[in-house]
DNA sequence: GTGTGAGGAATGAACGTTCAGTCCGCATCC
DNA sequence: GGATGCGGACTGAACGTTCATTCCTCACAC
């Protein structure tokens, strides 16, 4: 069902109409029942593909969410890190963060469940790690901009970090609807959070 | 190896050592490789009992993380709503419960990774959920209070609580310690976000 | 103190089931 | 007719659970 645009880049040299089928059927299955509580029989029903077909896009299971894992962490890493807006201030950029985290969230709640819950998973392999390390290397560069700017809390930045990510997750596993109203008034909190 | 003191009450009816050793090698497991990824044989193992006789302690499997669940969900809520401090101001039960956080997060930290990770479970029954539930009422009471008082922002009151309990498992994900000089930053970070 | 036997607790091999992954026959193209 | 892509029955392994059997404890007789 949801996917992500294609990549902007070459004619994706593997992007065929099952293959996608799986992945969707993959991440809302993950999302919904975590990775070692689906069968791939499963995933294989609901992308409307055989079981043996799965293997001929994927080597394994575990392939299999390594790829699912990727692709959402990287369009997660594309609005947030790539996306951030050039020669704005500190605060600025933070505003641009905070509501990037809302519209993904809102627009893929199944990606944003499923890179949640599979965050720390033994299964992900280096690749799939140095996505997530690139957007917290993005956040880094923001907040000692920040501190240096005078505009932020001079707290170790890991500690602000992982502050406001886990105030936004919290946030979204409560169920709290993306509104206008709420985004804003999130957003003013969780700046309170990392302010002098 | 690490166990909540037994309930003060009765002669605990079923506090059996292989029970224990049970419960104990369960929330090991599950915290490390989640309840679907944990053999129900490596539970024996660890417990140092046969398989066979997990069974004459718990129904099946998923009585098993049931009981894990609610033992651990209960010393948190003993913890944060039944030992807060009467009389104290609202900004004086939040240092309470930030603290008691912390305080339980260092001292069972198999026990918080295993309630975070499996806080919305499928398999986990009514009686599960509504240790959790009275949690959860003893903070939004605390925030009416401090709304009322003045020394609170008024937002709703389940957004703050998400933000914050997010904000402190966010923390504990990152793997930050629980040092006395963390303890007292977060938790003034973690005002801020309430404070109006 | 020692011997005996009954009964409950504990065991782990074995069961049926379900899983991840394979393989082969068929349909569809050129 | 040959090549390619696919489906789903199939397979061996691993799963949760059971149960025939063993082990341990303790009351009681002597």
């Amino acid at each position: 069902m949801a996917s992500p645009p294609p990549p902007a880049t070459v004619a994706s040299i593997d992007s065929s109409e099952k293959r996608e089928a799986i992945l969707d059927a993959a991440l809302s299955l993950f999302a919904e029942r975590t990775f070692n509580g689906t069968p791939v029989p499963l995933i294989a029903e609901r992308a409307g593909v055989g079981a043996g077909t799965i293997y001929r896009y994927f080597e394994s299971k575990e392939a299999l969410v390594n790829a699912v894992y990727r692709r959402w962490k990287s369009e997660l890493k594309r609005r947030l890190v790539d996306h951030a807006p050039k020669g704005a201030t500190p605060r600025e950029e933070f505003r641009h963060w905070w509501r990037a985290l809302w519209s993904f969230a809102q627009e893929y709640p199944e990606a944003f469940t499923f890179l949640e819950t599979h965050h720390h998973a033994a299964y992900l392999d280096a690749e799939s790690r140095a996505v997530g390390a690139a957007i917290n290397e993005g956040a880094r560069a923001l907040v000692r901009r920040g501190q240096r700017a005078g505009g932020m809390r001079r707290s170790d930045a890991d500690l602000l970090i992982a502050m406001v990510f886990g105030a936004f997750t919290g946030l979204v596993k409560a169920g709290l609807p993306a509104s206008p109203r709420v985004v804003a008034e999130t957003e003013a909190c969780a700046w309170e959070l990392v302010a002098p």
